[in-house]
RNA sequence: GCCCUCAUCGUCUAGAGGCCUAGGACGCCACCCUUUCAAGGUGGAGAUCAGGGGUUCGAAUCCCCUUGGGGGCACCA
């Protein structure tokens, strides 16, 4: 990747959470920081937010680092991609183990009364909001401990019940920040739900707090995240306060929406970078696509790799409204990319997906490089995904080919004709030996007899295509029948004779 | 319910007061090419710039209101 000239005071970051494979949002995020951070030399880095430790789990960590370096966002610091320890001078990027770190804080913030002990059961606060809701109040906490005085306090800590957990008290008043992206916001801290728990009874921090705490921690200059967060910001500027430091810049990107316009779910669409991957689409494709989903380069391309895009990448010309996910923008961006791979290249990522054909039953026999590449040329510019390659060709590769003995009359003729039409054009097939087995030897002598039965070309051609390939759509016929090889080709066409001869 | 926020073709977007009778791309339609399917080429339909008020000689662009959409209000992240 390249780096201009090298910024040090500019540091982002990607905080994903692992309680879920890769998601499409969290990569459109993790390519923003990163074209952020490259675009200027600044330093992209990468922290795994692990706290909800009942939703968290190693696989998934697994998915969103393995996914994140599949498509070719990287990062400075943060885990090493290889499976090694953490990589950077703020190490370690995993927030169970940084837990004496938000101790510490969460200590300071008590000690200067910040913060304070909350003995509130579940089943209290839950009390509480159900009767916010029948007053039909927004649902706030309501401060029974926020008073309490250090007797109270030591007594409530004697008692055995379970352990309190640490709320921040909220100060009134008016927080706001210049977000990159939409300018000027201020919210009033009356509205952000009361005194906010950071640490839970059991000791282990929340989000709001470890967020703030790292972001404090490893200098992050700018959190470019998603709009979801903009009410949660007032929380975590009155924490960087609070622990007295530097507020860092805020940039709110426009959300991902389903094609129904609501936020990206996975109910309603595919959010899994890795069902993309597994149904053929390319990192340049799909990171072409992100690019440009809540930002242009204001000019009229379309199809920039992603060296072009960091170049030209400009926060200030990122969208503020919400884009809605267009699938068939996504393929048709992936064809340009597929299009444009060199030939080994595709050869190598087209293999897995063969490979999987095989496994899964749909071809009987994986091609060798060399028969894949002596087909590019008539299947990569048909290529939407990588794995349409199965659908477009695997029938070269299957051993018994199923022939419908409807679709194999062409629709201008009848069963008949179409048996005798095969049968001579079999025969013409057949007079050539494997020297002159060429797409342009095998056309002409087909289209003499075309020519003196008074037939159609694509009558013709169609009754052979569909006995050869079992379907009405392959690339060009006889450079189909080419890789088919001769053998296979009468054999086909001996076969699609006799099942037509067996219907009539 | 409360708070925040957004608003240009179906979709992604260009547009920073006159260059806009609003441009591009995807998708759609037609034609060309053509043995099918793609790709490619050409052309077309498609947005009274959500609506209403201002400001201005002039507004998609600035201000206000309305409407609509989205997001957030946990001992989730």
């Amino acid at each position: 990747m390249p780096q201009p000239s090298a910024d040090p005071t500019i540091r982002v970051r990607i905080a994903p959470s692992p309680t879920g494979p890769l998601h499409i949002g969290t990569a459109r995020t993790a390519l923003f920081n990163f074209l952020f951070a490259r675009h200027v030399g600044g330093t992209f880095l990468f922290r795994l937010e692990d706290t909800d430790v009942a939703r968290s789990t190693e696989a998934y960590e697994r998915d969103i680092i393995d996914g994140l370096h599949w498509l070719g966002i990287t990062w400075d610091e943060g885990p090493d991609a290889a499976g090694g320890g953490d990589i950077g001078p703020y190490a370690p990027y995993r927030q169970m183990l940084r837990l004496d770190l938000y101790r510490e804080a969460s200590d300071r913030l008590l000690a200067a009364d910040l913060a304070y002990p909350c003995f509130c059961t579940p089943e209290e606060l839950d009390a509480d909001r159900k009767a916010q809701e029948a007053a039909r109040q927004p649902p706030r906490y309501v401060g029974r401990c926020a008073a309490l005085n250090a007797a109270e306090r030591a007594a409530r800590l004697a008692e055995s019940a379970p352990p309190p957990a640490i709320r921040f008290r909220v100060r009134p008043g008016i927080v706001g920040w210049n977000d990159l992206i939409r300018d000027r916001i201020e919210i009033d801290t009356a509205n952000l739900g009361g005194d906010f728990v950071i640490v839970r009874g059991d000791g282990t921090p929340l989000y709001h707090f470890t967020v703030v705490v790292d972001d404090a921690a490893m200098e992050i200059s700018h959190v470019i995240r998603g709009e979801d967060h903009v009410s949660n910001t007032p929380k975590h500027i009155l924490l960087f306060e609070a622990l007295r430091h530097p507020v860092p810049i805020f940039g709110h990107l426009p959300l991902i929406l389903n094609p129904d316009g609501s936020k990206m779910s996975k109910r309603k669409s595919q959010t899994a970078v890795d069902d993309y991957r597994a149904e053929g689409f390319i990192r340049e494709g799909l990171l072409n696509y992100f690019s440009y989903l809540g930002w242009s380069p204001g000019t009229e391309e379309d199809v920039l790799s992603i060296e072009e895009v960091i170049e030209k990448f400009d926060i200030d010309k990122v969208q503020k409204g919400g884009a809605r996910f267009d699938r068939s923008r996504l393929e048709w961006l992936n064809g340009q990319w597929i299009r444009r791979l060199e030939p080994d290249e595709l050869i190598d990522r087209l293999r897995p997906f063969l490979q999987a054909a095989l496994v899964d039953g749909r071809i009987d026999r994986l091609p060798s490089d060399g028969e894949v590449g002596a087909l590019l040329p008539v299947v990569q510019e048909r290529l939407p995904t990588l794995a349409a390659v199965v659908d477009l060709v695997g029938f070269l590769w299957v051993d018994r080919l199923a022939i419908d003995p409807i679709v194999v009359v062409p629709k201008r003729w009848d069963a008949a004709t179409t048996r005798e039409a095969l049968a001579l054009g079999r025969d013409i097939l057949a007079a050539h030996d494997a020297v002159t087995w060429e797409a342009d030897e095998l056309e002409p002598p087909l289209r003499a007899l075309v020519e003196t039965r008074g037939w159609k070309a694509g009558d013709l051609f169609m009754a052979i295509r569909v006995a050869t390939t079992g379907r009405t759509a392959t690339p060009p016929l006889f450079d189909t029948l080419v890789a088919l090889g001769r053998d296979r080709t009468l054999a086909r066409i001996d076969a699609a004779i006799e099942t037509l001869a067996a219907t009539v």
